[in-house]
RNA sequence: GGGCAUGUGGCGGAACUGGUAUACGCGCAGGACUCAGAAUCCUGUCCCGCAAGGGUUGAGGGUUCGAGUCCCUCCAUGCCCACCA
């Protein structure tokens, strides 16, 4: 028997289906399928074995699909601009464009030899020109649309090494880099109006097959709540303080008002307001805290009063103070609160700590004191006295003149870094145009025909010393014309976010090499919507939105046939090192790949990491739960390559064989990789045991082992004569007649206890089967003399006699 | 503090709509083969008990003929969000 030498099988048949080209996908034609993965990161570190859990996964799921007759579109590329890159480079001297390509070539070397069924001639990648060309170009339909624009915004900032940092690189509010504290800093950034589409977003929702923490997620992101928008005028001066309060009912117990920090307001110093210099020195030092302050110090609550003036409550004409405090956000609602202290939480605890009056309006029932959140009947609310919450919601509001509205959680997309490794944000700034039409601020987009606006090349990485990218330095690129009046002009040298070239990068796959359009309108229509897109927790919340929202921008422009871009969405948990740690190279226990593939082969490799544990689940490597799955392998090779033979009968086997069929396919479609191997594995026992198996038998199983481990699969179907690779054959069905059994042990219980089990013909009566179970000397013996009380009968399962 | 998960052998885990708890794999023990080891193969492996039998799914309670599964209380762990009015 020849040795099952998984290396040369191996690169054997990654040859052969490259030359062949049977996973590439065409444009038209048969019902399509499209598989989606989470193009990776090409990170210096190499293929991660995560990614290998889960583009394994749906590797399985598109070999499925195609046995299943589909048009199969399993793509790959490299989501490639990011801060690793850049931080490598500026330590290194290294371009990035240097180090992506060989990362890329690595991260690509790495895939091919597992096997992945990929379509490897729509290779995209975000950081060749020829992709971000049209990533700028959406980001210009964003520009033209009113969707993109600029504002004052506070950023993460390390005052050492000068550069603005992302949220992940400030934790703690400590710098990734230097370990010196990070401050805040106002900049002028692009923004990109995503609030626009949170209702849009919010009811695409419910179209998708999403996994349920994925859309809740989505849902408490984009928050939305329908409240009151309420006005307090102010006493004795001209003006009014707007609130958002979702509890209208509660407006009678409102004691006093607050208002954030950065309020509008307290910029005005047309107030007769005393204590001026007390509430600038309050303003000062909370717009300088962190978010990480805030949030370390939000158990003790502070504020100023503002002295000197004071608000009137609509609902009773009362004067009520108000005051600045920081508990206040400025973006959410409209930065400003009616207090409640006797129904809120916060209130309450504001209002002790600075001696505020709490009035309770909702009868709580039985509390008394304290405070109390829920609905109720009014008290002390005029003639309001006695409604319930709900209609004193409405009442109230019509009665003081509220208007309701909506508020979101969600914000506006903060999309300009400045970075040098990103797309550049193709605008040009022109002072010229800027004084003949000021509403635009003398923005002026970059014509489509010059796109893509390239990066340049740079000798340093490290940004300016105000912060800006390194590109402001470069003023050979910097300075321009302005594409609108033909004077002299600057470009905008701030790139766009990492999730930028992540947005739409489906999009392309359907036709990436168009050279005249991101994708045509024909292979769109063909191939989106994505049939399945399985990524990580982690992106479930900024990417799936993000990227929703791109697709359903360019949906609402008519360049996309599809409102929703994803049909169905999964998620696989993370693996962790031993011991249940993340893998990191500090810590210096990240599994490399290439060693297992070397050891033994990818196809035990993929076997073990669909093995291990649930999909969906975190789980921990074990170096030892390989070898498992290798001596399977050794078992599928001894019996395909020694034990078949044509003319054995093997009636129980067969039936085994269609069961096992039939379990593997369900859970292929449920994720459940795992049993879908245990039952190979009982599949392979069973045949092991044996002298010899019919080849019928054994064909049945290597196709369905197929989409696992195609390489193994692919050489015994080939040693059987087959001409055609076995991933191009139908997948088999199951009979149903076959799997199900004639005879099965029906439990025999008294009183709930399993006391004996027999052998019975399936589909037996209830009466057969009591009286076969009470003449088994067993259950004689435990019922004894007693009387019995009542009999349950499950059919095609157990008997149970109560005495 | 809020939300979402999860708790089953020495370990990863299985158990469909409540119906044989511990499938499958790792590990471990004993045996076979071998000069020896590795690999491989066979047998055993939840706990107590010689046995009959009894007990066991984080803890406690409930519903049910029957609960790992359903309900309540508590404990523990993980992830995400975090003053959103």
């Amino acid at each position: 028997m020849a040795k099952y030498d998984f290396k040369k099988i191996e690169s054997k048949w990654q040859r052969q289906w490259e030359k062949d080209g049977i996973y590439e996908a065409q444009d038209s034609g048969r019902k399509k399928w499209y598989s989606l993965i989470e193009f990776p990161y090409p990170s210096g570190d190499g293929l991660h074995i995560g990614h290998i859990r889960s583009n394994t996964a749906m590797d399985i799921i598109s070999r499925k699909r195609r046995m299943e007759g589909y048009n199969v579109l399993y793509p790959i590329g490299w989501d490639a601009f990011g801060l690793p890159t850049e931080n490598y480079a500026i330590k290194t001297g290294i371009s990035p464009e240097a180090a992506t390509k060989k990362n890329t070539d690595t991260f690509r070397r790495q895939l091919k030899s597992l096997g992945f069924s990929f379509d490897w001639s729509r290779e995209v990648n975000t950081t060749d020109p020829e992709y971000y060309k049209w990533t700028q170009w959406m980001f210009l339909k964003f520009f033209e649309n009113g969707l993109a624009y600029k504002d004052k915004v506070a950023i993460n900032w390390c005052p050492s090494c000068k550069i603005g940092l992302a949220n992940e690189e400030a934790v703690g509010g400590v710098c990734d880099r230097c370990g010196g504290p990070v401050e805040k800093k106002t900049k002028e950034q692009w923004m990109i109006r995503i609030t626009e589409y949170a209702d849009k977003l919010l009811e695409g929702l419910n179209d998708v097959d999403y996994i349920p923490q994925a859309k809740i997620q989505q849902e408490n992101w984009i928050g939305r709540s329908e409240g009151v928008l309420l006005k307090f005028k102010l006493s004795g001066v001209d003006g009014d303080i707007e609130a958002f309060t979702t509890r209208p009912d509660t407006l009678f117990g409102a004691t006093y008002l607050v208002v954030a920090p950065e309020h509008p307001l307290l910029a005005s110093d047309k107030l007769p307001i005393i204590n001026r210099q007390e509430i600038d020195n309050y303003i000062q030092k909370a717009i300088q805290k962190t978010d990480i302050e805030r949030t370390e110090e939000k158990k003790e609550k502070t504020g100023v009063e503002l002295k000197g003036i004071k608000a009137i409550n609509p609902a009773n004409d009362e004067e009520i103070p108000i005051w600045v405090a920081d508990y206040v956000l400025a973006s959410y609602g409209t930065g400003a609160i009616m207090a409640v202290p006797a129904h809120d939480e916060r209130d309450f605890e504001f209002a002790q700590k600075f001696n505020l009056p709490i009035k309770t309006v909702i009868d709580s029932g039985s509390v008394s004191g304290g405070v109390y959140i829920g609905s109720g009947k009014l008290a002390n609310s005029g003639k309001f006295d006695g409604m319930d919450s709900e209609a004193a919601k409405k009442a109230i509001t019509e009665f003081v003149g509220g208007k309701t509205t909506v508020k979101y959680k969600l914000r506006d997309w903060v999309f300009s870094r400045q970075r040098y490794w990103g797309e550049p944000i193709p605008l040009v700034h022109c002072e010229k145009c800027a004084l003949d039409n000021p509403a635009g601020q003398g923005w002026v987009a970059v014509p489509e025909e010059d796109l893509p606006v390239e990066l340049p090349k740079v000798k340093k990485y490290q940004p300016t010393d105000t912060g800006e990218s390194p590109l402001a330095a470069i003023e050979k690129w910097v300075n321009t014309k302005c594409p609108k009046c033909g004077g002299p002009a600057k470009r905008e040298t701030d790139t766009m976010p990492n999730w930028a070239g992540s947005s739409w990068y489906f999009l392309r796959y359907c036709d990436p090499h168009n050279k005249k359009e991101f994708a045509s309108n024909d292979n769109l229509k063909y191939f989106m919507p994505v049939d399945w897109y399985n990524g990580g927790m982690e992106h479930t919340v900024l990417h799936l939105l993000y990227s929703r929202f791109w697709n359903r921008f360019l949906y609402d422009l008519g360049f996309v046939p599809v409102a929703e871009p994803y049909k169905k969405r999964t998620s696989h948990g993370m693996i962790l090192a031993e011991g249940g740690v993340k893998m990191s190279k500090s810590k210096g226990n990240v599994i490399n790949p290439d060693d297992l593939v070397k050891e033994f082969g990818a196809d035990a490799l993929r076997l073990y990491e669909m093995f291990m544990g649930p999909f969906e689940q975190s789980i921990a490597w074990d170096p030892r739960g390989i070898l498992g799955t290798s001596r399977f392998l050794e078992k599928v090779w001894k019996i395909g390559t020694d034990k078949l033979d044509d003319d054995v009968d093997g009636k129980d086997l067969e039936r085994l064989a269609h069961k096992t069929v039939k379990k593997v396919a369900e859970d292929i479609e449920s994720m459940a990789f795992n049993t879908a191997i245990s039952a190979m594995m009982i599949f392979i026992n069973e045949c092991f045991s044996r002298e010899k198996i019919n080849q019928k038998i054994w064909t049945r199983f290597l196709l369905v082992l197929a989409p696992f481990a195609p390489h193994i699969a692919e050489e015994l179907w080939g040693n059987l004569g087959n001409k055609t690779s076995i991933h191009l054959e139908p997948w088999p069905k199951f009979n149903s007649e076959l799997i199900a059994e004639e005879e099965f042990e029906l439990l025999i219980q008294v009183n709930g206890k399993l006391r004996s089990k027999i052998l019975v013909a399936s589909g037996i009566s209830q009466e057969e089967a009591e009286r076969s179970a009470l003449s088994e000397p067993d259950v004689k013996k435990w019922i004894g003399d007693s009387q019995i009380k009542k009999i349950i009968f499950v059919e095609d399962r157990l008997i149970n006699f109560i005495v």
